[in-house]
DNA sequence: CATACATGAATTTTT
DNA sequence: TTCATGTATG
């Protein structure tokens, strides 16, 4: 029975529910946006001011989807206010305010994964990529679990990781000296600024008294203190106020530190806790559901769910069973061709997903797309941020914001070449270590004359007084067509498109670069502001920014990768990407054991890792609107030989009772009558990658 | 001894 | 696709 708003009766509680903590258990595909947003709505009119409202997630893309419905919902001029972040933004708000009190500076930089593999290299002296990943990886996970280099020393295990401890430990000396933090820090210090400082908590407390958390399951031991922080008021009666939404069985973070004890905690911690399970599903039909809930049924439950669908049965779901990785990828084509055929192409590219386990998996599927001129894009490739151009760009920004930031300098001071060479800087790195300095403040003090020999010192100074006026300019200026002019002009002055002409042997390819750099120009000065939004109907000014203060933000925003929404494609993903997403047309491949479930050779599968496949199965299934085929294969490679493929235990426990799919002939004329009619439309878009 | 080319192998990903 | 390792050649 829907209400005005058409919301059900569980949703309706869900959103009315102000009182004290609220979980909300949305399974997938039972809108659990809406219910956030309305939530939202109703604060609103509970007398919440915007700025009062926090809502968090986990991605810049779900941030952004969630501020534009809840645009929609609660007009623009309330939703400007609202505060709607990812975690990682959110802390860098709170430390960009008050981080002097950890000792940070406001301007302190953001150091990426590349920064920091980069930074371990050297505080463990070593060249070796594999080792350095291990590393950021071992010393990432004790920092999710909030640890320290002293506390993470107490529990190293063994030798290699008492070795990454000792890098740890020059690692936060280094990210120190820098005024950096890396991507966890961004959870970590200010949960410990709460901690340490009553004024600072006591500030935010007042400032976000409603949070509101999207995908609950998801978060790590950091994260869910550093909500308890906010969220603890000494004030009995403003204790606990706010609503967690997720879904334990849609839990697949696990191995990158969520942890599914936050969601138990939650009710013991917060004994007033409401429970509300929304349980309607509005997604897929009936089949596919009952597939899903046959899957999940063998995981222990943490809280009762099941999920149910008034979408009538629908279609059965299929089981394909392939040769090999290339028949099975001919074969989710021609599944589409077929689908595109029968519904006279009415239906769109965008309505398909092909799904799979690992990346590498996509290699075939996009071989077979091309030959069959389908377009698609690869979600989850590399970003537009990550280019080797953009990252150049980013560098400069970077040292802009932030002179002490090292790896920034390193990067702008050598892109373009300007004859200061490894010797120059490997001195220059050598001065600046024996005095404790950043690498720009070395650069203009007096006793460098010492270290670096005059020519170069001549050279390292026009970078220095470069940097400095050009700060001063960007932070002057404001505005998206001053800010244009100053970015091209800054590029010409360095000569960029020439160093990209001198880099790349192919012109073609030097252009694209280029184009992905005036790209990035656009982009930034669009965001300097004093840009006309426009909210259907309603307009709203923005406020002007600097280019200084763009820059500030710039490497927590990627949003700009995102774009491609809007074309008609098919999408290949893996099943960790496709989470949140969904197609009326999903097709899964490579369902078989040891791939999904994924089992690797060194690591015997424990009882929870193989809970955390099956909820990755469940994500797969859930995905789809209408139908659903699922394909494993008879053979697969493994290391140099095949061997014999073994369906996925999963398939049995959709319980299907149709029979598998051996190879349809009538599906395969199908197919090739589409692909006929196919071939005189457009050529394939091929994904967004150099 | 160093560089260049070929061959083979590959969890999952965000900020 | 990318990345690393190994072999062969200069």
């Amino acid at each position: 029975m829907p209400s005005p708003a058409g919301l059900n009766a569980a949703q309706l509680d869900a959103v009315h529910y102000l009182a004290g903590p609220c979980l909300v258990l949305a399974g997938a595909g039972s809108g659990k946006t809406r219910v956030i947003v309305h939530k939202i709505a109703r604060l609103l009119d509970a007398g919440y001011a915007p700025g009062q409202i926090a809502a968090i997630t986990f991605t810049n893309k779900a941030a952004q989807e969630m501020r534009e419905r809840a645009k929609q919902l609660v007009g623009p001029r309330a939703a400007k206010h609202l505060v709607v972040s990812t975690f990682h933004s959110l802390g860098m708000r709170i430390l960009r305010q008050d981080g002097a009190r950890l000792g940070l500076k406001p301007q302190f930089s953001i150091f990426d994964s590349d920064d920091v593999l980069g930074l371990l290299k050297e505080a463990g002296a070593s060249t070796d990529n594999a080792l350095a990943r291990r590393w950021q990886w071992r010393i990432s996970g004790w920092k999710n679990q909030g640890l320290n280099s002293d506390q993470a020393e107490a529990v190293a295990a063994n030798d290699d990781e008492r070795v990454a401890v000792r890098v740890m430990k020059r690692y936060e000396e280094q990210l120190a000296a820098y005024q950096a933090v890396d991507f966890d820090d961004l959870i970590g210090l200010p949960h410990q600024l709460l901690q340490q400082d009553d004024e600072v908590r006591a500030k935010w407390q007042d400032t976000l008294r409603y949070l509101l958390v999207d995908e609950v399951q998801d978060t790590n031991a950091v994260q869910y203190e550093l909500l308890k922080s906010l969220v603890d008021h000494p004030d009995e009666r403003r204790r606990g106020l706010f609503t967690a939404v997720g879904d334990d069985d849609q839990s697949i973070y696990g191995w990158r530190g969520a942890t599914i004890e936050n969601l138990k905690r939650l009710p013991q911690e917060y004994p007033s806790l409401k429970v509300i399970a929304l349980e309607q599903n509005y997604r897929s039909t009936g089949h596919i559901l009952r597939a899903a809930n046959g899957v999940i049924a063998n995981n222990p439950k943490l809280f009762e769910k099941k999920l149910w669908s008034d979408l009538g049965d629908g279609e059965p779901v299929r089981v394909v069973e392939c040769d090999g990785e290339e028949h099975e990828a001919e074969r989710a084509v021609a599944r589409i061709q077929a689908l595109r055929g029968a519904g006279g192409s009415s239906i769109d590219f965008n309505d398909f997903a092909i799904l799979y386990r690992a990346n590498h998996q996509a290699r075939m599927l996009e071989k077979a797309l091309r030959k069959a001129n389908l377009p698609y894009k690869v979600s989850g490739g590399q970003s537009f941020f990550d280019r080797a151009e953009i990252r150049d760009l980013c560098a400069w920004l970077r040292l802009l914001v932030n002179h002490d930031d090292d790896p920034a300098f390193l990067r702008a001071v050598s892109t373009p070449k300007r004859g200061i060479g490894t010797q120059t800087l490997a001195s220059l790195g050598e001065f600046a270590g024996r005095w404790k300095t950043s690498l720009y403040e070395a650069l203009f003090a007096e006793s460098l004359v010492t270290a670096v020999p005059a020519r170069a010192i001549g050279s390292l100074h026009e970078f220095g007084r470069y940097v400095n006026d050009l700060e001063y300019r960007a932070c002057h200026t404001t505005g998206a067509e001053d800010a244009k002019a100053l970015l091209t002009g800054w590029l010409k002055d360095i000569g960029y498109e020439q160093h990209l002409m001198d880099g790349e042997d192919s012109e073609k390819l030097a252009a694209a670069r280029w184009g992905n750099v005036l790209d990035f120009v656009d982009w930034i000065a669009k965001r300097c502001g004093g840009e006309i939004e426009n909210d259907g109907g309603m307009t709203v000014e923005t406020e002007k920014k600097s280019v200084l203060d763009v820059a500030q933000t710039i490497s927590v925003i990627i949003s700009l990768a995102e774009r491609g929404d809007d074309q008609n494609v098919v999408t290949l993903s893996t099943l960790h990407a496709a989470k949140g997403l969904e197609w009326s047309h999903v097709t899964l491949v490579g369902v078989n054991e040891g791939l999904l479930p994924f089992r690797s050779d060194d690591e015997d599968m424990t009882a929870e890792r193989l809970q955390e496949e099956r909820r990755l199965m469940y994500v797969g299934i859930t995905r789809a609107r209408s139908t659903l085929q699922v394909s494993t294969l008879r053979r697969r490679k493994k290391g140099r030989d095949t061997i014999q493929g073994v369906p996925s235990r999963f398939i049995a426990e959709m319980k299907l009772h149709e029979v598998t799919v051996k190879e349809d002939p009538r599906e395969k004329l199908k197919a090739l009558r589409a692909a006929a009619a196919e071939r005189a439309a457009q050529a394939a878009t091929v994904a967004i990658k150099t």
